[in-house]
DNA sequence: TCATGTATCTGACTTTAGTCAGGTATATCC
DNA sequence: GGATATACCTGACTAAAGTCAGATACATGA
């Protein structure tokens, strides 16, 4: 891995320079970039270069308005915020970014032939799959938290895609028994998107997990075994050694890894009308 | 790909703070750990990092020089040069440099299962070497070029390995029939080092390929026949519209691939009793 | 031996990138 | 309505990264 980082920045690190014929600095330049992928506040742009200081930020914004690439307008919903946006020229400037980048892609995939670009792809399809997946970091969330809201409503979007039926608004409210002090709600996020999700909660004295959801283009990742593993060791510290849960026959998919986590099958131990399969796990 | 770079950077892009822990700045570090991989002379360290000012890197070396990382001499066989060398505190700088870096990635792929992380291996390993690929540029040399010798002295030694004899060092000296007027020789190098050369001459009125070898390591990358190509386009350049070459039936890889470039088997043309196959092929 | 070229160095300079300490206007909570 | 927090801004600063114009010592070919 560390080789191939050498080795792949020193041929194609140069992915930067694009930004350089640009006759913006390099800081500037992704700002202008990341306006046309989509930000919209300065806020936004922060977060998205992940957390540069708010004074850098600003005076590189007045920049890029003193050449005109970019308009700023106040917020209507809230006064202190201001709104940024490309200019036409601005976005000429980032058709301009996209193209140089497009040109030395291509460039660099000129000698190889169609099937090894298509071995390329995909070898980086994976490594991005990967690498994406290791760098997701699971954080406990307030299950009122927007982000939690968010999860929980793929999660239900989902389960009545899947199952035929439909929960009203009030489905994904507040339930407190999955926070403190009794439960806790996890979510795992890339990118500021939750991909997974999970609650664990105090039921007839023991532990259970609830509402475990992962996107569907994260499936296979590893991703929900690993957020198993961090929902068990919540309901340890919780006090609880044994945990249990509920699904359904039509997700094989999850009940093959309860298996392979160590749960056993249980009669119902709950009156959950969508739910066919119970698994209890037993920690030590 | 360019999508895999910005998502790529964002996340393992932090190897370069593995940099940072040492106190050194990044491109002063960069210094110090060429020098570890072995980086001899100023200007060895100059075009390793890319062609930087020499005076920027000699400034460098100045800092590391009064850290007591590095001494410096002067090159006995050329008194203009200086040679670089780590000293027993540079060596220890350099190990933690790598240290850090390794425990990063480790960090990083702590959260995977160990099949994922040989998937993401070989991910990266398939990336790297199409990208490797890609950037190897094939450059007419003359044969006597030391580049050119040591090309063929590969080519040579796996001959003599493979079928069992070996040839004199007059073997590969020059061979004027690879030079212009009448012929051209070619390598393929990545970071200075030949992968695959070849050479066209004129031969009985046509064209004919000699000295075709690629680097083991580098077979089922393509070169082979991009090389080829080159050779053809070279062979027309001089006039022949018909190209012949001869090989042996130990070189099955070689004779898959000349059949596949639309080469013909035809009688045998020459007296070389190494050779057991002759191919031509008719170029528009 | 002289002209020319090469390898490295020094000094003076610029641009980028980034930090830190406040300041102003607006929103929000009690 | 007052305290506090938030979003953004300005000004003053620093360190890193890099450029450019010579200077110096040595090498090389005619």
């Amino acid at each position: 891995m560390r080789k191939f980082n050498m080795s792949y920045v020193r041929r194609v690190g140069a992915l930067e320079d694009s930004f350089l014929g640009s006759g913006l600095p390099y800081g500037t330049a992704r700002i202008l970039y990341e306006i046309g992928l989509g930000a919209e506040t300065v806020q936004d742009l922060r977060i998205r270069l992940g957390g540069l200081d708010s004074g850098y930020v600003s005076r590189m914004l007045r920049t890029l308005e003193s050449k005109g690439y970019v308009a700023m307008d106040r917020d209507p919903s809230d006064g202190r915020r201001r709104l940024v946006a490309l200019t036409e020229d601005g976005l000429k400037q980032w058709d301009d970014l996209e193209r140089r980048s497009e040109e030395r892609a291509h460039l660099l995939l000129d000698p190889l032939t169609q099937r090894q670009r298509d071995r390329l792809n995909d070898a980086l399809a994976t490594a991005d799959l990967l690498v994406r997946a290791a760098t997701i970091i699971i954080e406990q969330v307030d299950p009122r938290d927007p982000i939690a809201q968010m999860a929980m409503g793929h999660y239900f979007a989902e389960i009545g895609d899947r199952f035929g039926f439909t929960v009203g608004d009030e489905g994904f409210g507040d339930d407190p028994s999955l926070r403190a002090p009794h439960g806790a709600f996890f979510i795992a996020a890339s990118d500021g998107a939750p991909v997974a999700s999970g609650g664990v909660r105090e039921f007839d004295g023991t532990g259970e997990i609830k509402r475990m959801w992962v996107d569907p283009a994260w499936r296979g990742a590893g991703l929900g075994s690993r957020l198993l593993r961090h929902l068990e060791a919540e309901a340890l510290k919780l006090g609880h050694r044994v945990v249990r849960l509920d699904t359904r026959d039509v997700l094989s998919e999850a009940i093959g890894m309860y298996e392979r986590a160590g749960y056993e099958r249980i009669d119902r131990y709950n009156d959950n009308p969508h739910a066919t399969h119970f698994f209890q796990k037993a920690m030590s």
